[in-house]
DNA sequence: AAAATAAATCTACACCCTAAATATACTCCG
DNA sequence: CGGAGTATATTTAGGGTGTAGATTTATTTT
């Protein structure tokens, strides 16, 4: 029996580990010199150069030949000029794909999270507002490789590998990648993405949608001056989801189901787990069955084209009905904000998704009655600045974080040697 | 300006990490020969010996002069006997507090978190039933510490020094230990507990005991053969509180309030954070009230001093009144493990405290609703093995975390050179 | 051209780990 | 009682990695 591994504890850990640092520091300032990253990281001028020509080598780093053309901010001019480095960000890819239950986008990005380029497909659908009649798991599959090709070959890529994807679902999704198979819907978001994707990247993971909002969430500017280390991001649209960024860390439970909101069932004045959109649809066209006062503007609409944001758009014109939709909406919101506050101690619910955009008002409305709660646990409650693209910035981020994590033990590309 | 710290990277973070390893597997096994160690860390047998004279040197391991004497259950016979080595169980104690509202508890555990030694107050109260009327925050402070140095001054330490103190209050605790000061029984149960017992001991904290009691389980045995990595431990008596361990790590909160059950005002069916014992006791002086049928074994008891066993009693005797708060509490408990078990996907709830003794039938027809469930997130419900003494147990592990975790840091007993 | 400055390079030197050879302390068996 | 056998301990050599400090190099300033 040969010894297979390398002894867990060989003097080359010190190395790894100090490069693991010198990485680290070059992955969140810009261009530096041996200097700074000595500075950063504690280390002797001669390591620090050591281990960034082990990274150069290695093609993460690149070496910016001129010290002082570049001219940082600090007014640099006495002395022999530094040499400089840099994280070359064209050293790999990642790929973000948000494969949500409408339409899949696909996203390139390098090593900074600039976007090199993207592609697109519409899930076709034969009713607009029934999720039910999807196209089946196959086709899903097929078009979530695709346009994962397609995203790749749309961008410059130069040969870079692609270390890493991140494929974000609108269901629970598992250590492993899967989702329970017990709910058609789940199954169905994710038709084993995992193990269809696993050669298109070195690392393939699926993450839930929500999760990687929050993830996304995590450099988002802070209101006040403290940290925020807990909060929740709310994913609400036709339905709710929610990921859970609990003391810096996404909570996932056992099956990666936690954050799912069907315990809603459960609450008072709430009742289930339908998102803003749905309801304000829904609760509109009641509100049509049942007569609307004369001169309201919902009575313009159709009930079967009818959009949440026209129930907004009434509301904000005055109509008492809409209004009231909205209100309804606004303390069902703050409702769930106040029970996720409580159990969770959470600092912040941040909304996503295409309430956002839609229903502007119910946030601001909730956001109204958690202030004026007397209950010392309530939130504050925002809404996302990311738009449309949160659970891709999330996707990317995530990749990213696990590029950062495994780094040394990923080949990035070969570098060009002379 | 001189440099003060070591660079961060010096060789010696070698020798260190390796350290380190040997010596948790010293914890987590008996005694133990260097080629178990070199085995059980991929070192070499010169790197692992030299380590355990450090250890040894440092006062963390006893060297157990002979091997075949103590003769462990393998068959070892042949060849020179082995060098044995043990982790010095006595080379420090940690200290456990039960700060509870109606006792102060203080336990003192060696590095095995085998008792030593414990002491014990009642905490002096006006009426029994109401929680009300406790000595002052000064006097719970003059309790806790006398009940610390009478824990101390009954064991035999040996002179080994106390190097961690934890101590679990049924209040949040934030990082710092302190807990909210906008409640009065929060602050009365925290009475700033942190800085009094600063000197008590090398690390002190403070933690809720619903999160020590988490930890407490960690180590329970397990259901069927998965391992159980996300559950919640609910501390009931009087109230309600909980300790959300998911994935394997304590959920606290930004200021330790996670897992508190105020958001049960909510819920539908529960309506607040009340615990069973208190409910059970209120539930039936209500129906004392409204005229019970004659005949019935309640009706033979004072309602001021009724206690919950009382109705745990009446209802194992047939009482239908009885038996339907029993059913009642029961449908309340089933009612929070799902609303639980659906928002942290967790696998399992404990329960622990008072009512696990007086009201086991609560615990057990609740297990059945949630396996009768058709809910799939239906977490299993079971009942603490580890009686009165779970939150105890839970900080003597917390503590022992703490020292492992901080170990080379710290120094044991020095050891007498000859 | 010389002084000043900041960075790179070079030269010990210490430490820690591995690996391999050698020594030691037993048991077993003839 | 004295080898053979066996498992462990100790010693020695060698390589890699770090710090510390002197020296060299590249550049600006005077």
């Amino acid at each position: 029996m040969e010894k297979t591994t390398a002894a867990a504890s060989s003097p080359q850990v010190l190395r790894r580990a100090n490069a693991r640092r010198v990485l680290e520091y070059a992955w969140r300032t810009g261009p530096f010199t041996a200097s700074e990253a000595m500075d950063a990281s504690g280390l002797t001028r001669s390591t620090v150069i050591g281990v960034c020509d082990d990274l150069v080598q290695q093609g993460w780093l690149d070496e910016l030949g001129d010290a002082r053309a570049a001219g940082a901010a600090g007014a640099y001019t006495k002395g022999r000029p530094a040499r400089r480095y840099a994280l070359r960000a064209r050293a790999a890819v990642v790929v973000a794909v948000d494969a949500g239950a409408e339409r899949i986008t696909a996203t390139v990005a390098d090593l900074r999270g600039h976007v090199l380029g993207s592609a697109s497909v519409e899930i076709p659908v034969k009713s607009p507002h029934r999720v039910e009649r999807r196209a089946d798991a196959e086709a899903r599959r097929r078009l979530a490789r695709s346009t994962v090709r397609d995203a790749l070959a749309a961008c410059d890529g130069g040969g870079a590998p692609v270390l890493a994807m991140t494929v974000g679902v609108p269901a629970p999704v598992d250590a492993d990648g899967g989702s329970p198979a017990d709910d058609w819907f789940w199954a169905l978001m994710n038709p084993g993405y995992a193990e269809l994707l696993a050669d298109e990247a070195g690392i393939v993971t699926i993450e839930n949608d929500a999760n990687l909002v929050a993830i996304a969430e995590r450099r988002s500017p802070l209101g006040s001056g403290r940290t925020v280390d807990s909060y929740v991001a709310m994913l609400a649209g036709e339905g709710l989801g929610s990921g859970l960024m609990i003391d810096r860390r996404l909570v996932r439970g056992r099956r990666g189901a936690a954050g799912e909101m069907r315990f809603l069932d459960h609450v008072e004045g709430v009742g289930s787990a339908d998102g803003f959109a749905l309801l304000a649809r829904q609760w509109a066209v009641d509100a049509m069955r049942e007569g609307l006062p004369s001169g309201s503007p919902l009575d313009q609409l159709d009930p079967r084209t009818l959009g949440e944001a026209d129930v907004a758009r009434a509301a904000a014109a005055g109509d008492p009905v809409a209004g009231g939709i909205i209100d309804r909406l606004a303390e069902r919101l703050a409702r769930i904000c106040l029970v996720l506050g409580d159990l969770l101690d959470v600092d912040r619910v941040i909304v996503a998704g295409a309430t956002v955009a839609s229903l502007p008002a119910v946030i601001d409305r909730a956001a109204a009655i958690l202030d004026a709660s007397d209950d010392p646990t309530a939130p504050d409650l925002v809404a996302s600045a990311l738009g449309r693209d949160a659970v891709t910035v999330g996707a990317i981020e995530h990749a990213l974080d696990l590029v950062r994590d495994r780094a040394l033990d990923l080949v990035p590309a070969a570098r060009d040697v002379a």
